[in-house]
DNA sequence: TAATATAGGACTAGCATGGTCTTATATGCT
DNA sequence: AGCATATAAGACCATGCTAGTCCTATATTA
């Protein structure tokens, strides 16, 4: 199917609150979000949101500060990062078929198979569009 | 994920097949195309084959003609059967978020979420990308 | 030292996927 | 007539992923 699982959602949904955060100048206001007030800001479930802050914090997309008053912080252009990155974060290797993501092919329908060329056309085209996008465009006005 | 079901992939492998044999003018060779002919033809497991083109057939994109020397035949013109199409019996509506695919919103973050409108637009786009491409498009030469 | 933040592992209910098996029915061939 | 072989369709099931909880450890501030 193509879909979206919760945990790039919620992804995506803080990446675009912590942008809008640093888009406002503010100033006094502290430019860190926690995982907490993103949880509360859109009804998501805190446990888990703060497993995907955790992992966008591992790949170095954003940092995080420990302790009262700590939380996560953007660590790269927005224009850098694009919704397929989150995606293979939480999701693996996009592809369209199994055997698109495969080192070595164990599909065993590869070498008779007639469909594999068109729909790795197809495969592409779908990868480009979510890697043109960045999660920078998610944000209204940008 | 973005990833076709193995159901979704045999109906492609058949319908190609399908479409390759009305194409090649074989004058006096079956039209008809078996679900065992099929299985064999591409290492598929022939139940769950059998049970696809029999969905196949239902949804009217196929003929079914029993009996011995029976089978399957295109019962419509190929250009005309888009790989969403396909998709879409076999994996329900595509959907890169759950809402939007929702009659009623049900989702609890909908007012709230920010990212609703643009990921809206990357959907309508995969959509379209799927939609445009036929099955007659996967047959080599088309 | 208490409160609150991230870090991360263990665990689980529920569900979709991919598949098998069985039975019924239609048709062609000998 | 009777058998082989085709579609039609239902029940069933093992496995794996998803989405979520819970618990503990560590860092930081007040």
């Amino acid at each position: 199917m193509i879909h979206f699982n919760r945990k790039t959602e919620y992804a995506l949904i803080a990446m675009e609150h912590m942008i809008r955060k640093e888009d406002s100048h503010d100033i006094g206001a502290s430019q860190l979000t926690s995982a907490r007030e993103v949880a509360e800001a859109y009804q998501v479930p805190y446990s888990l949101l703060a497993k995907v802050l955790q992992q966008l914090a591992g790949r170095g997309l954003i940092k995080s500060v420990h302790g009262t008053k700590g939380g996560y912080i953007l660590a790269k252009d927005p224009e850098e990062i694009s919704v397929i990155h989150i995606m293979e974060i939480f999701e693996g290797p996009m592809a369209l078929a199994e055997c698109f993501k495969e080192e070595k092919i164990t599909c065993p329908q590869w070498d008779g198979c007639r469909i594999k060329h068109p729909l790795s056309q197809l495969n592409h085209k779908i990868y480009h569009l979510l890697a043109d996008t960045s999660v920078a465009h998610l944000v209204a006005g940008h």
